[in-house]
RNA sequence: CGGGGUGUAGCGCAGCUUGGUAGCGCGGCUGGUUUGGGACCAGUAGGUCGUAGGUUCGAAUCCUAUCACCCCGACCA
């Protein structure tokens, strides 16, 4: 890509209302404006990331025999008031009618909507166990949106869903998400711990949350020597105690903030049998799928992944969330045809060895190109002026090392590849 | 919903107390000089002062209502 079909949108100042550092710098990086609160438009380089983001999971999702499908956004009341979630969800619900009168939900999860997709098309144990996931917009309105992506009001999560004949198949389904999620985070690279939870308004009996540990977080964690341990809901009701420095003294445990990236869930047949999700087993006996369902806020990542990854020039990516493998920042190329010309070899070549390039041929200085690849948060800098192009080479830059080469095409790009 | 705060150019802000010509920095555009780390000079465009009503000869400024946004709290995959 070239920044001449591929617009950046960088900028010096940042709204007073942008409180956490993730947030400030994804709008001085361009990826993100805000249209109201809790809802923003993602710009090129913030939507590079999600997919990045999404890309990761779907190949861990997929390599565990999950399936993706796409469900729709608008939900028509009736199955809720099946769940019986209609009346129990709150005003987060965010509820409207249609022409004819009918009422409608913007759908802030999907297991009345899926269960009812699963009731009509199962209706034997000889087709489960069945795992199918989406990756969408969801909508919950917040009380209180805040800290940019991080708690908006649209967002976009990953949500699957397992349906299965006894409780042993959803146990070890449960076990291959939970091995599954470690692998995607860990592939996201992303300081993250695992902790019991509460399974709130889901519904179910056993819930494992994902969090990246970054002191912006909202959730609180209460933590072993090994960062394994729970969060405070859950702490609460296990030592019987409301405040968390008591419950630090009692169990020697250590308080850490947290972001919630993800979230499993056993759900067991809470849905399927007020939803009369039913299949007939290996003895004849008509019973309730077991259920589980597991999210992951991929929109969340992004912020959370900036909150873990960021210095005085801006974000500093790690590698699988890098939204290009490498810029190149030609300098005065608008003036030289030599310089130009041997940029777009560069380029060219890069793009053969299957390099995802971002090609800086705007009309402004260094600095000003440097600033803004390194508050974006490129690691590997190609730098193309007049001695480069004389001695056809590239001077290569590493924006976490500090450290400047030149060298040949081909030395750069097998650095660029890592 | 309770408490607090803010709405003035794309962004950051001043002006409001004490009513009288709409300002500054950054950004944008044009021209020139520059150019290996956010350059400089000159010029220029851009504002129903959130909205509606009221007081007044006159309102960004005072009064009332309303909307939006932010912070603290309650809530929450």
């Amino acid at each position: 890509m070239k920044v001449s079909n591929f617009p950046i949108f960088t900028q010096k100042d940042v709204p007073s209302e942008a409180e956490v550092i993730s947030h400030q710098l994804m709008i001085k990086a361009g990826m993100i404006r805000k249209l109201s609160s809790g809802q923003y438009t993602w710009l090129p380089i913030g939507l590079k990331i999600i997919k990045k983001i999404e890309n990761v999971i779907r190949k861990a999702l997929n390599h565990i025999g999950c399936v993706e499908i796409l469900m729709p956004s608008v939900q028509p009341s009736e199955l809720w008031k099946e769940s019986g979630r209609w009346d129990q969800y709150g005003p987060e619900l965010l509820r409207f009618k249609d022409r004819h009168d009918r009422d409608f939900c913007l759908g802030p999860t999907f297991e009345e909507v899926i269960t009812d997709l699963i009731r009509k098309d199962v209706s034997s144990y000889k087709q489960l166990p069945l795992n199918l996931f989406q990756i969408s917009s969801k909508f919950r309105d917040e009380i209180r949106p805040r800290f940019g992506v991080m708690r908006a009001r649209e967002f976009i999560m990953k949500d699957a869903y397992s349906f299965h004949e006894s409780q042993e198949s959803l146990d070890s389904t449960y076990e291959l998400y939970k091995s599954a999620y470690t692998n995607i985070f860990q592939e996201l690279m992303l300081d993250f711990t695992i902790v019991d939870a509460d399974s709130g308004n889901i519904g179910g009996n056993e819930s494992n949350e994902f969090h990246v540990i970054a002191e912006t977080g909202e959730d609180d964690l209460l933590l072993d020597n090994n960062l394994n341990g729970m969060n405070f809901e859950i702490a609460k009701l296990k030592y019987k105690e409301n405040d968390i420095q008591s419950i630090i003294k009692d169990t020697g445990m250590v308080h850490k903030k947290g972001i919630e990236v993800g979230h499993i869930f056993k759900l067991g047949q809470k849905y399927s049998e007020s939803m009369k999700a039913k299949i007939t087993n290996k003895d004849s006996k008509i019973i309730n799928m077991f259920m589980g369902c597991y999210g992951i806020g991929i929109t969340r990542i992004v912020a959370a992944a900036i909150e873990q990854n960021n210095d005085e020039k801006g974000i500093s990516w790690p590698k699988p969330l890098c939204p290009f493998d490498a810029v190149i920042i030609e300098i005065d190329g608008d003036k030289n045809i030599e310089i130009r010309k041997h940029s777009e070899d560069v380029y060219n070549s890069m793009l053969k060895n299957q390099l995802d390039i971002i090609y800086d041929d705007r009309k402004v200085s260094l600095g000003n190109k440097f600033k803004d690849w390194e508050l974006i948060g490129l690691n590997n800098i190609i730098i193309i002026g007049k001695n480069e192009s004389i001695n056809k080479t590239v001077t290569y830059k590493n924006r976490k090392n500090e450290t400047k080469e030149e060298m040949s095409i081909e030395n750069m790009v097998n650095v660029v590849r890592g």
